[in-house]
DNA sequence: AGCACA
C-alpha cells in the first residue's frame, strides 16, 4: 500500500499527480510549484524539442532554455532509433512554456548544419526524476550499442515516468487526439541567434532587473530563512525584508541580471518553512536596490 | 496582487 493521495493539491482532480515532498538535496527548495498539472487543456508546461543534431549535449539544451523566464529543468533523450535526439523542457506553467516556444521555435540551432529547432508542446508534462543527484538537466540514453535500427515499434514507453513519446517528424502522427500544432510558421528562415542581446522581458512584461521582488511570503518569514535560500545562488548580494501590514515582501539584490534570473527561475514557486500561502512569487523588481 | 531604500 502506498500513501493515500494528498487531496490538498487539487481536490477537483480525480487522480492528482503525486509529487513527492522530498527535497532533492536542498533544504528549502521543493520539487515543483503547485501550479504544475491543473487543467488538462492549458496545463502543459513541457516543451517537446526536435530537430537537434545527434551530437547535442544536455548542457546545450540547458543553456538554450535556462534564460527563458519560468524555466525549470530539461532532459535530453537519445531515442533508440537512428540519430534522433529529442529534448523536453519544463517550465513553471503553460504560459511561460508557450513564451519560450514562440521565441525559440524555428531558430537555427547549429549554423554549421543549418538545423533548426522544432518545438511543440509535449503530450504530457515531465516529472523530475526521483533519483537524488539529478542536476538541472537530465540525460536519458536509450541508444543501443548493437545495431538495432530495424524495429518499427517504439520501445521507449516502458517506464511510467516516461514523460512523452517522441514522434517521428516525417511520419504522420496517428494519434486520435492530436496535439495542436504551434501557430507559428516554422518555415521562416530566421538565422536568429538564441542568445541575442535584448532587454529581457519576463512573461508578464516586467523588465529584467538584477534585484528581485519576492512576494507571497508567509507572515512569519524571517530574513535569515530567505537569505539562506537565496545565498545558494551565485551573485547574491543582499536582502531586504519588509512587512507592510499583512504579508511581507522582500527585495533580493544580485550582481547581475543573469544571476538574478537564475535564482528567480530556480526558486520560483518554492516553499520556505514559513510559507503558509503557497510558494514564493518572484518577479524582477521595478528598480534596482540602492547600494549600501 | 503585493515594489522600498535614496
Amino acid at each position: 500500500m502506498t500513501h493515500p493521495p494528498p487531496l490538498r493539491y487539487d481536490p477537483y482532480y480525480p487522480q492528482p499527480p503525486y509529487f513527492p515532498p522530498e527535497n532533492y538535496g536542498f533544504s528549502t527548495i521543493p520539487t515543483v510549484p503547485a501550479t504544475t498539472t491543473r487543467d488538462p487543456k492549458g496545463g502543459i508546461n513541457t516543451l517537446f524539442v526536435s530537430g537537434l543534431p545527434d551530437d547535442v549535449k544536455a548542457r546545450e539544451i540547458h543553456n538554450l532554455f535556462r534564460r527563458r523566464p519560468g524555466f525549470e529543468f530539461c532532459q535530453l533523450k537519445y531515442t533508440g532509433r537512428g540519430n534522433q535526439v529529442v529534448a523536453f523542457a519544463t517550465f513553471v506553467n503553460h504560459q511561460s512554456a508557450m513564451a519560450a516556444l514562440h521565441s525559440l521555435n524555428g531558430v537555427k540551432f547549429d549554423p554549421q548544419t543549418g538545423s533548426s529547432l522544432h518545438i511543440e508542446l509535449a503530450r504530457s508534462n515531465s516529472r523530475r526524476k526521483n533519483k537524488p543527484g539529478s542536476g538541472p538537466y537530465i540525460v536519458i540514453d536509450k541508444r543501443t550499442k548493437s545495431s538495432n535500427d530495424a524495429h518499427e515499434t517504439s520501445s521507449d514507453d516502458g517506464d511510467s515516468d516516461d514523460p512523452s513519446r517522441p514522434n517521428n517528424p516525417d511520419s504522420a502522427n496517428q494519434d486520435d487526439s492530436v496535439v495542436e500544432k504551434s501557430e507559428v510558421a516554422a518555415e521562416a528562415d530566421n538565422t536568429l541567434a538564441p542568445e541575442t542581446e535584448q532587454a529581457e522581458k519576463a512573461v508578464d512584461g516586467t523588465q529584467a532587473c538584477s534585484t528581485l521582488f519576492i512576494a507571497n511570503l508567509g507572515p512569519l518569514c524571517t530574513e535569515d530563512e530567505l537569505k539562506q535560500a537565496l545565498s545558494q545562488y551565485p551573485g547574491f548580494n543582499s536582502l531586504k525584508l519588509r512587512a507592510r501590514g499583512g504579508m511581507p515582501v522582500a527585495f533580493a539584490d544580485f550582481e547581475g541580471v543573469e544571476q538574478a534570473s537564475e535564482a528567480m527561475n530556480a526558486l520560483q514557486g518554492s516553499l520556505l518553512s514559513s510559507s503558509d500561502r503557497g510558494g514564493m512569487h518572484i518577479e524582477y523588481a521595478r528598480s534596482k536596490m540602492r547600494k549600501p
